[in-house]
DNA sequence: TAGATTGTTAATCGATTAACAATC
DNA sequence: TAGATTGTTAATCGATTAACAATC
């Protein structure tokens, strides 16, 4: 089995903010949207966003653009958005509790059927709706709701013994909010959510612009 | 005055990750770190971590590697991470709660002075021992604050018009944790924090692996 | 029709990787 | 010394951008 390529990630990380753009047209009621429309609406190159699109595999009319209920479902169904998926949360602390909460996975189709943490006091308690259980029960319980998606926001010094229970679990997807780059099998996928890189992002562009002024 | 260049984007992006690895080297007692054993724990070729630190102006040992203590220092001089920021979070939800108590940008530098919501019940309460203060005394209170940073957690609706009274009140840096693509003047640094492009990237990859599976 | 927009093919740009001499 | 590692210079790779014919 030769190992597949990923499509282009820049690509993939831009479609998300497409979506956004053209369900807000959609509520607005226009039928077709033009790929110059949505490069102007987040300051990119006509050409980038027609590429990108191309990747969903729809096909545009010339002078009017996408239709836009097919081009919402073809970015859907290219990101896998256009199904639930179950999942769990690992680690239920502020980090934990702002993610079930947030209303756009589940637009996205992310289900948190249920949150884990080692604290007793949380056991059986209800996180926006989501139950919190004993660490301990991770294992088995994951496998038997048959999970494959974990959110991992424990701290950073569990982050691999975790990692390895939810991988024991049967576990196939971790996003992993942690700063600790995960060990796990060839077929496990981690995407690593790094906070603190888009702070230096920041930073350094900041200073650019100081000095930019400065002289 | 020619707009200066940011630095490679990738490569500041890695550089926390270095910082990490680097410092926990240094917990346990190391006094020098080659690139080589960066790459092998980060999973990156070493080369590529050559060139990332030489940006950092740092010259290592052959042989030896980098001297940990002046890497760390380089690395924290070149993101801006030796001094502290203050700065301040609008939206003090679920998100912007767990984003005060991250201790990680603390440990970064950044310091944020206050909290900004339009909920009255709010209004004099301390998340994480910063006190949330009404939104409408945002701009005045910012001002007298001398702050240039901004966390923006407040919900997409109300992003763009947030966004307008931190630039009024002189703000210079807005972490834009919405999915709304804000509309600054060109002196105003935007860094948007993008969730769902993480999830896409995580959902396309959990598709691959699994297409690769069965055939 | 005229003109805006698509989709394809080619060119450019920049980041990653390779090669290798220098060096401790 | 021998060998691991750095830092520099060149090659490769992939993403972005440009050019333009097709088309509604």
């Amino acid at each position: 089995m030769t190992k597949p390529k990923i499509a282009a990630a820049p690509s993939i990380r831009r479609l998300p903010s497409y979506l956004h753009i053209i369900k807000q047209l959609q509520r607005e009621g226009d039928d077709y949207i033009s790929g110059t429309v949505i490069a102007q609406e987040l300051n990119l190159e006509p050409i980038q966003v027609r590429k990108d699109v191309a990747l969903t595999g729809i096909t545009g009319k010339p002078k009017k653009g996408y239709p836009i209920s097919a081009l919402i479902t073809a970015i859907e169904r290219f990101l896998c958005w256009n199904s639930i998926k179950d999942a769990v949360l690992v680690g239920a602390g502020n980090l934990g509790t702002a993610l079930i909460g947030h209303r756009e996975f589940q637009i996205h189709g992310l289900n948190i059927v249920a949150a884990f943490d080692r604290n007793p006091q949380k056991y059986g308690t209800a996180i926006h709706g989501v139950t919190v259980l004993p660490a301990d029960t991770m294992e088995i319980q994951i496998r038997s709701f048959g999970v494959k998606i974990a959110i991992l926001t424990v701290p950073s010094p569990s982050a691999q013994e975790t990692a390895d229970v939810l991988v024991r679990a049967g576990i196939e997807g971790i996003w992993n909010f942690t700063n600790v780059k995960l060990k796990v099998p060839d077929n496990v996928v981690v995407q690593k959510e790094d906070l603190s890189s888009g702070y230096a992002m920041l930073c350094v562009a900041m200073n650019v612009v100081r000095e930019g002024r400065n002289g």
